[in-house]
DNA sequence: TTGAAAGCGCTAACAG
DNA sequence: CTGTTAGCGCTTTCAA
């Protein structure tokens, strides 16, 4: 039962006089065949239309194909971390195709570790790629390198435009900061916005939380021009100093009540804000890490926006399955994923 | 290349000291075996761990699985129509299993079309079924009959406790009910609530909607206790009753600005609403009709909570397919998906 | 350039 | 009850 029709190789070397073998070299044009026989065989291949059963093709060649994923590594509790999930039903999904996934990591604030990971990857020859950009020259180059042995690559996460990427599975930053911001202020007068950012000495080159903020400011100047966003940076690593800040924060400017956080950090807040629950703040800000949810339901965290890393692995895993083992092309090359919108009510079946 | 292992059934038949037509028999569980047989085989193939492969399987087959899905026909635009994207990527995902997908569609305002629908579907012998259960008692006769036959079926939207079905994928209607009250009232002191229902002639012996309307009264009395709750009826075919019914209602209450629909019917109010857009009206319904996002992009609804019924059937159809063709068992038997939140800035990508 | 043939792992029919 | 065998449709030598 091939995928929609009976005909087989078989059927065709027969209609056109030939054997099986050259159809089948014409199918993969693997050369070898005279232009005669080449033409010959296209045309009753079209005209009967001629579908390959993936199942015998696999059968028979017996070997898996692999697809690697370049990811930040992941240390439980962190963004991509909730990918993993979403990594695991893509794996039983293709594994019916006979592909296998194996995990590239590096460390995302190192683009020297980025570097030397590409080049492992490369060695492994897969057969496709998955990428989160994390540096763009460092990914150009990568890309370029990929291209040139024609590996086909998704990008997830972020995207650059290097117009030969097969697919590319992502939120639209730039929207993402828009709809944060309006759910930080629909229904209030808010006349004060803080914006807590992540004080990084690296320069992450490809950050999605640029055009994030980009979004969010344009929102407020155009919903509600005079209102006064400030900014505050805190480091990740540690929370005393987290602490301090937002203390003399607060002090100088009490009035502010209204929080956000373009990254999936906002949990470094909340020790802060529950020590302090008669402020009434509204923190909203992104991704379902265990640490936010737990803010959200206890009602610290007002609200967040999750990007999907799970499905954005996934589906960029199933595409690449796809166009390897079947050849189809991706029905779209731009996947914008749903921005979910998760509150108290809605988390816990996520 | 078997899926994880290289064992073979042919492996197995020589350890056993067996035939591979033994060997499968045990496999198929189809008798004729001695009980020695059966269980020196079952034991090599624990130790060896062997598995499958399910493209030999395929191919040697050579027949197409078929997997028959119970719906309520779905004319465009309205709420079944939205599971069609879903089921064309499922079609997409199981087709390399082999599996085709075939629909029963009925009249889901008519119990005899259901019934006899439900006949049709049976001798047609499929090898799973997907029901969305509309009918409390003919689904629970035609459920037995499947169990009886030995077809696996799951349900969607809503389930009824049979023990038997395989998987559920749907949201939690009770919750979802919760939600919407929250999603209305939050930050809002409200003093009256309109909720509008469809007047039905027939009664729905499975709706979901009545314990989204226990959910969202449960959170009116814990949240709000003296918010009033009004009802309205209307009739989803007949638009000027609705909107001299509309009409009267706020003749008598005009101080009620807060209103939800539990159906996918929102649109419906919409022509009235956009005639007073003085009153701002806070209007929250369900799923991502396309005149309900139309609506929520104009502003005119507030917030939409979907329910994804396409990625419903997907779930259906894929876990229906990997049980039917690889013998594997659902990762949960009951599967309630997330209840995502619309607003006007994250419909879009929808 | 092309054809023939030997599998890939499993199913199913048939002969014992 | 059990073994044998002929495929399923495709890939891949190896000869010709």
């Amino acid at each position: 039962m091939a995928p929609s029709s009976k005909v087989t190789i078989l059927d065709i070397a027969r209609i056109t006089g030939l054997s099986k073998g050259t159809v089948d070299r014409v199918l993969h044009n693997r050369g070898e065949v005279s232009k005669k026989s080449y033409e010959k065989v296209m045309a009753v291949i079209r005209e009967k239309g001629y579908q390959p059963n993936p199942h015998a093709a696999l059968l028979a060649k017996g070997k898996e194909k692999v697809i690697a994923l370049l990811l930040p590594s992941h240390t439980k509790g962190t963004y991509w971390d909730l990918a993993t999930s979403g990594l695991c039903r893509a794996e039983a999904e293709v594994e019916p195709l006979g592909v296998r996934t194996v995990n590239f990591s590096y460390d995302q604030y190192n683009p020297l570790s980025f570097r030397d990971t590409c080049r492992e990857l490369l060695e492994s020859r897969p057969h496709g790629v998955v990428i989160a950009p994390m540096y763009k020259e460092e990914t150009l180059s990568f890309t370029a390198q990929l291209s040139e042995l024609g590996i086909p690559y998704v990008f997830i996460d972020s995207k650059l435009d290097t117009e030969d990427y097969l697919a590319y599975f992502g939120i639209p930053s730039y929207k993402s900061g828009f709809l944060c911001a309006d759910m930080l202020c629909r229904r209030e007068k808010v006349t004060d916005v803080l914006i807590v950012r992540i004080r990084r000495d690296k320069h992450q080159q490809s950050d999605p939380t640029v055009e994030r903020r980009a979004g969010f400011l344009d929102y407020m100047r155009e919903h509600i021009p005079d209102c006064t966003v400030r900014s505050l940076f805190i480091d990740p690593s540690d929370a005393a100093e987290t602490d301090a800040v937002l203390e003399a924060f607060f002090q100088e400017f009490p009035q502010v009540r209204h929080i956000a956080m373009f990254n999936s950090r906002v949990h470094l807040l909340v020790p802060f804000l529950e020590r302090h629950p008669e402020k009434d703040f509204r923190l909203i800000g992104f991704d379902n890490l265990e640490a936010n949810i737990a803010a959200l339901v206890r009602g610290t965290v007002d609200m967040l926006i999750a990007q999907h890393p799970d499905e954005q692995v996934r589906g960029a895993v199933q595409t690449l399955a796809e166009y390897i083992v079947l050849h189809r092309k991706p029905a779209r090359k731009d996947n914008f994923m749903h921005m979910d919108l998760l509150t108290r009510y809605n988390a816990e079946d996520y």
